[in-house]
DNA sequence: TTTAGGG
DNA sequence: CCCTAAA
């Protein structure tokens, strides 16, 4: 037999949606079957025809789709947002528009208006240049007409002619409206047509008679070529790139890698050279899609229902007849002149854009962990932490921890988890704490965060206060009045940033010079008294001596309520201490690294 | 007031 | 941190 097509159209485009997902009832979709003749005309098909595609359909998902789809329809009440885009977006611009989907998706409304007139002038058109051949016209949805197999005429209003090419087709059902791109995934690009929904639908078997006679994949749109590839490789692809898929295409047709770069038709799995021009090509083409709707986007979604049913089959290529001949002046089906018109120009843009396909691919991908990506925020900018390990380890936390994204907290090696959140770091904190520190081993920690936080917190009193106006001091005081206020008393955690000042302060002055510290090192820490500091020197001695036997370690967590204090400190503490006490000075030898000694060295004078 | 030390 | 004694 022929070729056949299904033409489908509707009024108002399609309701988009997942596979039987989103199926309204109000917007019936007529599906015509015709011929596709030798020489490119469309006739009318058979009862016999019919009778064969129904056939086809037997074994099919696709009787449960329609049947879904029916109920379903009544109870989809949300078709309003994509129809129109839809469409505006199938029918002659279809395969054009597919190619450049991310980009189209959402057209305007004047756009729109544009190709609906565009559309009805290139019906008119057709009809008016082959009379004869089918013209299927859509039904707009309040007047839906079953499907039925014949002429029909082209209306001259709104309703839009829908030329989609399948061989399965019942007679008008709005059923085969059924799968479209998941909304999410690609709403956009499979709204380009409720077709791709329908050979979504049908093409659970590649159509291999895509794949006989001379195939000239130069004039087949993305979709034609994805549903060519499906027949040739027996999986489905969503790969957009054209040329991408004509090479793979002809590849795998002609068993061979090479593949002219120019234009080609593949004729008995052989590749030649593409003399026959326009024409011939288009025969070819309208072959093709007789084979199949030009597939939108197969989405993911979708995939695996087709993975499975799609294998290769080889004989039915052989068994096909090759449909020789070609179509003659102007094409049925405004689909059709509209490629005539547009497939060159299309075809170079289309091309143009050769990394779509790598996004395609990758957009399977992103689809997949789409709602990863929606939760680990992680991967972003942030801090450039995250090793691909690390990154590994993030998306297990979060697959073990649901949505919340967390972090095993490498420091301290208490395991904690942490909002990934709080671990941003805030810049200020983290130059002070530069600009203060020799080392950086210790960077990012639980206690920088924490540290970083308090001391936020405080500058930002602090700038509150001076904003405030009145003196600092005051402020301070409020302050800490608020917070004895609280039933805590003056209590202020030491921040990384001050015990360094604090060390520091004692390096130049000497332990016991407080109040020389104070007001040199700690005037802007209006609160930190002379005892303050005593106080935390002392602490800091006791820590760094009890530290010492286990040093090495990275940190000291004896205290983890405690702003823990990097060990390079507590050592550069020690070594102080030992300084100032009457044996530090024998021991300050034999422990002082060069760096401390300099350093220690500095102050020594002063002091002693 | 500042230090030093105990609580 | 607080309190206090001593300087």
């Amino acid at each position: 037999m022929g070729a056949l097509i299904v033409a489908e159209g509707n009024g108002e485009g399609l309701p988009c949606g997942s596979i039987a997902e989103k199926i309204c009832a109000s917007d019936p979709v007529v599906y015509q079957l015709v011929r596709v003749e030798g020489d490119g005309r469309l006739v009318p098909a058979t009862d016999d025809e019919l009778m064969e595609v129904e056939h086809l359909l037997e074994d099919d998902k696709s009787k449960l789709h329609l049947t879904e789809a029916k109920e379903l329809s009544s109870q989809c009440p949300s078709n309003e947002g994509f129809p129109s885009n839809m469409s505006d977006l199938e029918g002659p611009e279809g395969p054009v528009k597919s190619d450049n989907l991310e980009v189209d998706a959402p057209t305007s409304d004047a756009t729109n208006e544009v190709k609906q007139e565009e559309r009805l002038r290139l019906k008119r058109e057709a009809v008016r240049h082959s009379p004869e051949y089918m013209v299927v016209d859509g039904q707009s949805s309040d007047n839906p007409k079953p499907s039925k197999i014949g002429v029909n005429k082209v209306q001259s209003e709104s309703t839009s002619i829908r030329t989609a090419t399948y061989p399965i087709c019942l007679s008008g059902q709005d059923l085969f409206q059924s799968g479209c791109a998941e909304p999410c995934s690609e709403p956009t690009n499979d709204a380009v047509s409720g077709r791709s929904s329908v050979s979504e639908s049908y093409s659970n078997k590649p159509d291999f008679s895509v794949l006989k006679g001379e195939l000239c994949l130069d004039n087949l749109t993305i979709r034609e070529l994805q549903e060519v590839f499906r027949a040739t490789f027996g999986r489905q692809t969503n790969v957009k790139d054209k040329l991408w898929l004509k090479r793979r295409i002809a590849m795998g047709l002609t068993n061979s890698c090479h593949v002219p770069t120019s234009s080609f038709v593949i004729k008995e799995n052989m590749i030649v050279p593409n003399k026959v021009k326009e024409t011939p090509c288009r025969v070819q083409r309208s072959m093709c899609r007789t084979g199949f709707l030009t597939t939108d986007l197969v989405t993911s979604s979708t995939n695996d229902r087709y993975e499975h049913s799609s294998k290769r089959h080889p004989n039915q290529i052989k068994d096909q007849k090759a449909l020789p001949g070609k179509r003659p002046g102007k094409p049925l089906l405004e689909y059709d002149t509209n490629e005539n018109h547009q497939t060159g120009q299309c075809a170079a843009k289309r091309i143009r854009k050769p990394t779509k396909r790598y996004i395609e691919e990758l957009s399977e991908v992103d689809i997949m962990d789409c709602n990863d990506r929606l939760i680990s925020p992680v991967k972003s900018p942030g801090h450039g932490q995250p090793s691909p390990k690390s990154q590994i380890k993030v998306d297990r936390d979060i697959i073990a921890q649901g949505n919340l994204v967390t972090r095993k907290d490498s420091l301290g090696g208490s395991g904690v988890r942490i909002p990934y959140v709080s671990r941003v770091r805030r810049s200020r904190p983290r130059k002070n704490f530069f600009d203060l520190m020799n080392f950086v081993s210790m960077e990012g920690d639980r206690r920088d965060v924490q540290t970083s936080n308090s001391e936020e917190e405080r500058d930002q009193e602090h700038e509150k206060m001076d904003h405030a106006g009145d003196n600092s001091d005051a402020n301070a005081d409020i302050l800490q009045t608020v917070e004895t206020g609280n039933k805590r008393k003056h209590h202020r955690a030491w921040t990384l940033c001050e015990v360094l000042k604090l060390v520091e302060g004692v390096a130049r002055f000497g332990a016991g010079r407080w109040s020389e510290i104070r007001r040199v090192s700690f005037t802007s820490y209006s609160y930190r008294t002379s005892v303050d500091l005593k106080d935390k020197w002392r602490n800091l001695l006791r820590a760094s001596f009890a530290q010492e036997p286990t040093e090495k370690g990275a940190r000291n967590f004896r205290k983890p309520t405690s702003v823990p204090i990097p060990t390079p400190i507590l050592l550069r503490v020690r070594e102080l201490a030992e300084m100032h006490s009457p044996a530090g000075i024998e021991l300050r030898p034999s422990k002082f690294s060069g760096h401390d000694r300099k350093i220690v060295q500095e102050k020594e004078p002063g002091f002693l």
